[in-house]
DNA sequence: AAATTTCTATCTACTAATAGGTAGATAATC
DNA sequence: GATTATCTACCTATTAGTAGATAGAAATTT
């Protein structure tokens, strides 16, 4: 892996575990043995470098999502709740959690990026939501959108929580997703 | 005001909504018009300071519940949700939400008394959805503890993502909240 | 009641470490 | 020879924390 790279997977790792006010270059300098100006070479600003771990996750995510096929919205929507078992087993948040947790210490400009991030994570949990509902796959009360808002903020904050309570929580609360909106 | 009071409310607000990671004693100091050391005499340590917001905020919210006396668990449900509407009001998250965004980073005491804490809002919350499912009030398909952390992580991460997105997804979550759990 | 001691809260002054960042030399690669 | 990547060396500001002086209030002794 060249150097972008590592740098780019590091800080990823200090912002979904640490937050992105609790890391450094130095930290970043010490574990994959580089100097701190050899990060400013590439990412100029700590501004910059959050920039580039936003949008590579999102690139990430993207290219994931479209390698699956998914047969039905059953499994759309299990597949989704995976993402976030994943991150969840590497004891990480997900950039959204992590960087909403610091909003107020971020410039505008990440902000802006994740507020459209958002926007899109919402369209495709409520897209699947829709079409499972049409399938009579799926029941549930509220518009998909809000739905989707309810789905996304349980796996959200239900992984935080668990990072202090039982590991366990996350478990019953991914399944509950599933039992409270599957037809029969 | 004594100063170790403006001490903690000042810094409950750089908590709720910077985290404890993005303020210093300098921050309270020249918010208050103290000198650091004297926020040290205090609070000898910035864990000592955490610790003593972190009681300060569970024992006033205890105090607060004493006060109200709810006459039906429907109120009693609504009352839980008001508390978290006050605090996105004034831009702030729950001191839940904020330590969890840093546990990483804070000591194991901390750790230990927010899973106390924890335990006991999903405790309070779990027995008004029991008794109001008793009293025919509530329809809910899960265990009393496992619906209320459904409940608890929608209000805890509304809270986060509507600080980027658009601030009506709090109203609308918070009253899907109820939708979906008040029989008829 | 006056004098003295102790306590409380604050201050000035300092420290060692870290933070984010810059300038410029140097080596390796195209 | 120019570009790319890395390094050394530096800078300014901040951080958490300590040591010790001091002023005023409160308690105690004479």
């Amino acid at each position: 892996m060249e150097t972008k790279e590592k740098i780019v997977t590091e800080a990823i790792t200090f912002i979904t575990t640490r937050g992105t006010n609790a890391f450094s270059y130095k930290d970043i300098s010490k574990e994959i043995g580089i100097k701190t100006s050899s990060i400013h070479y590439y990412f100029p600003t700590k501004n910059d470098l959050i920039v580039a771990v936003l949008e590579h996750v999102i690139q990430k995510n993207k290219e994931d999502r479209k390698r699956n096929n998914y047969s039905n919205m059953k499994s759309a929507l299990r597949g989704y709740i995976d993402e976030h078992i994943l991150i969840r087993e590497q004891n990480k948040v997900s950039i959204i959690a992590a960087l909403a947790a610091d909003i107020n210490t971020l410039e505008p400009q990440i902000k802006a990026i994740l507020n459209n991030y958002i926007e899109e994570e919402i369209d495709y949990l409520a897209h699947i939501l829709d079409k499972g509902e049409k399938e009579k796959l799926f029941v549930y009360k509220a518009a998909p959108r809000i739905q989707a808002l309810m789905i996304l903020t349980n796996l959200l904050a239900i992984s935080r929580i668990s990072m202090i309570t039982e590991k366990i929580y996350f478990d019953e609360v991914s399944r509950q997703i599933l039992i409270d909106i599957e037809k029969k």
